[in-house]
DNA sequence: TATTTTCCGTTGCAAAAGCAACACATTATG
DNA sequence: CATAATGTGTTGCTTTTGCAACGGAAAATA
């Protein structure tokens, strides 16, 4: 894959080059923004994690997006269909800059080095985005909440090179992001232990079946 | 939003001053592609409406996108991540364009005007893809059936204009879209009729709620 | 047009998932 | 450090969903 731009040096590098963004810093708990229709905000994580919510009317919560360093949000990639609220909380002390979308992929007045590097790699940066997303509805789209734990198990798996890895959720969290009832994915995660397919020790998961 | 690029005038003007692609017209049933590992390929749908299909292990299919005229679809944008069947699927007369993704990023020898404004205009036309998968993924984070059944007509019903409009799909194929069995799915829309949310002529559906 | 194939609509039964509630552990916070 | 808040693990019960099967309608095909 065609990945040469290393987000995380150009950003390290340029981040301070340009007059058109916002640099702040969010703690734990708090709200870094909302989705709010046609405001068209894209927005990078330089550091910390954060969780894109949504809270139906229902009173389910679901966690539509995970993210982590260098990733890209902000309502920019979302069209906004229904009244559900949909807001990103920062899960730990986040780092966060703020750009409106056409200001970056109409370039700023200065012409600054960061908004040009940013806007050539642009598209490889939301194709990377859009990949996630697949992986994501790949996961959605499994039946059962057991083939989604397996399905999302072996993913990390794949990241860390490692049958074992460290779940980046709360359980309770990990069933927001499945899209299933925490009791229920507790009943089926203690299944899969005890039919051999997983370890689980504390917050580290081992996969057993090859 | 920023919406500006015409693909579709874009196309019938340029489409044939560049070499480095391929045009194919397919019928019905035919495969499109199969999703193979790093072969970066992008295609556009000129004409016609194909599914990108998944067959799990289980037998279950899933029809993991619908694309109509103009989408963009192929490897680029997926991670192979299992070694479930994955492939586009024509479900009518359908009229291809097929590239290499390096080959758009990084332009073609001739420096062709087709290649320059679909470099330029790339980020639009991937961004649009992102809210698309991002409608998806609200729509499979849905709890139940029937949140599903409502959420997806609420989605057509807006695109139309309308609170009556005709199905994309056969209903087997919604079920497979919705990823729900779909006798499950049959029982769930009988029960939505029966509520009053819903009328059912033929294909077409009338949202009677508000 | 006759025949095969696909799709629709339905049902009984089994399995899975959701709901509600609780005790206990762990982690934040005044 | 004490206390509150959040997360984990569990269970009984209910509801929803999936599975399998079937007959008939509609559509594709020979």
């Amino acid at each position: 894959m065609n990945t040469n731009f290393d987000i995380e040096n150009f950003i390290l590098d340029f981040s301070n080059s340009c007059q058109k963004k916002q640099k702040k810093v969010f703690s734990k708990n708090e709200v870094v923004t909302t989705y709010i229709k046609n405001r068209n905000q894209l927005c990078i994580l330089l550091d910390g994690n954060a969780d894109l919510v949504r809270y139906d009317l229902n009173g389910n919560r679901t966690i539509v997006e995970h993210f982590s360093k260098n990733a890209l949000f902000g309502e920019v990639f979302y069209t906004i269909t229904t009244n559900n609220e949909l807001l990103v909380e920062a899960k730990s002390t986040c780092t966060v800059l703020f750009y409106i979308y056409d200001d970056i992929f109409h370039r700023c007045r200065n012409n600054c080095k960061f908004h040009q590097t940013l806007s050539e790699n642009l598209p490889q940066l939301i194709l990377n985005k859009v990949t996630d997303l697949n992986m994501r509805i790949e996961l959605l789209t499994k039946r059962s909440t057991r083939d989604k734990l397996l399905g999302y198990f072996s993913l990390l798996s794949t990241r860390k090179l490692s049958t074992s890895f460290e779940l980046p959720f709360s359980l309770t969290d990990l069933a927001d992001y499945l899209s299933v009832d925490r009791s229920a994915m507790m009943r089926e995660l203690k299944l899969l232990k005890e039919d051999g397919f997983i370890e689980k020790i504390g917050n580290r998961i081992i996969l057993l079946y090859k």
